[in-house]
DNA sequence: CGCTAAATATGATACCCATCATGTAAATGT
DNA sequence: ACATTTACATGATGGGTATCATATTTAGCG
């Protein structure tokens, strides 16, 4: 049963579309290959006419993932304030692949490692970009300790089974940022 | 082969010790029950005479790791220097079980997240009786939010595959909480 | 319009792992 | 000392999953 070469790009794209929600949900060794490929629309066998092997179908996913990836780019508050929103804590399948699956990276191979890496360092510079009345160096620090803040805040956020600890975590994240910010930049 | 009631109970806190090393350096799912029992120095048959599944042994190893775990109760200046010392993002097996552990606990029982949300709440405690020179808002913000930024630094600079990088997210994390637990005290 | 190659489906295969069944020997209490 | 219980060892069992083999259908091309 072949496809069009077009209809055959677009089930890649949907079958990382897909993988990288999974992924996120339920992490890495929680999703099986079959499980993706039904997920898109398919069965499992046409997997390896894609992909050479689950870790790659990891890799590529991250790449894919971080590269749509934007955000903290125009308005740094309303982007922090998103992020660290129960909406944003209670989604993450459609949430931040980095708050989502960071920790996971540690133990897979050198090339999700790599993607990870990249997406990590230009969302730190874009954080920066976000950043012009502080000088270079404040610019820096604030968005390595902001957004170390935020994926910390967030996946503590999941992991608490205590709803109004879990949205305090969040809430004073918010404003311990806030502060930071405001004071280096008043400083 | 019956060993004596102290010899199990010595038993019993080896698989706990062993598991919570396995764990945080492989993660839940990579680690069996086997490897465990084996790097306690026993098969794996007498596992279910001291735990009643893997979860079981999950949630009970999370108890006792999270209620040895200390740290943050002295110096507090320290103990942020140390947690965010490449030594200890080089030693997962040894490090913070939050640092190496609450990303996965989204995935586990109930159980299990009940016990980290206890050691979460007493870490966060721990931290902000640390700070005494702020008063108590403050103080509590300035706990959380060190701690999600030291967590999340962490983790970030364990999934980096880029040395530089890596020690640059520890050491401008770093610099953050300093600058924010410092500006607060001072405004 | 027919040929061929490619994309996916269906159906193995082999391995790993959590859990259970049963055997065995030594500790404990009388 | 002896009986009994019990902690652990050895050895299944069953289910899940990554990967591979083969079949099928149709797009792409002459």
């Amino acid at each position: 049963m072949k496809v069009s070469r077009e209809q055959m790009a677009e089930n890649r794209r949907r079958i990382l579309d897909v993988a990288s929600r999974l992924f996120r949900d339920k992490g890495f060794d929680a999703v099986s290959v079959a499980e993706v490929m039904n997920a898109a629309g398919l069965t499992h066998g046409g997997f390896y006419g894609h992909f050479s092997s689950k870790d790659d179908l990891i890799a590529q996913t991250l790449a894919h993932v971080l590269a749509a990836d934007s955000g903290g780019g125009g308005d740094l508050r309303a982007y922090v304030d998103a992020y660290l929103s129960p909406r944003h804590r209670d989604n993450a399948a459609g949430g931040c692949p980095t708050a989502g699956l960071a920790a996971a990276i540690r133990h897979q191979t050198p090339a999700a490692r790599s993607a990870m890496t990249e997406g990590l360092r230009s969302q730190i510079d874009r954080i920066g970009k976000a950043l012009p009345e502080l000088d270079p160096a404040d610019r820096r620090r604030a968005a390595i300790g902001s957004w170390a803040a935020m994926v910390g805040a967030v996946i503590l956020a999941r992991a608490i089974d205590d709803a109004a600890l879990s949205d305090q975590v969040l809430e004073q994240t918010r404003a311990w940022i806030d502060a930071g910010i405001s004071q280096v930049s008043a400083g």
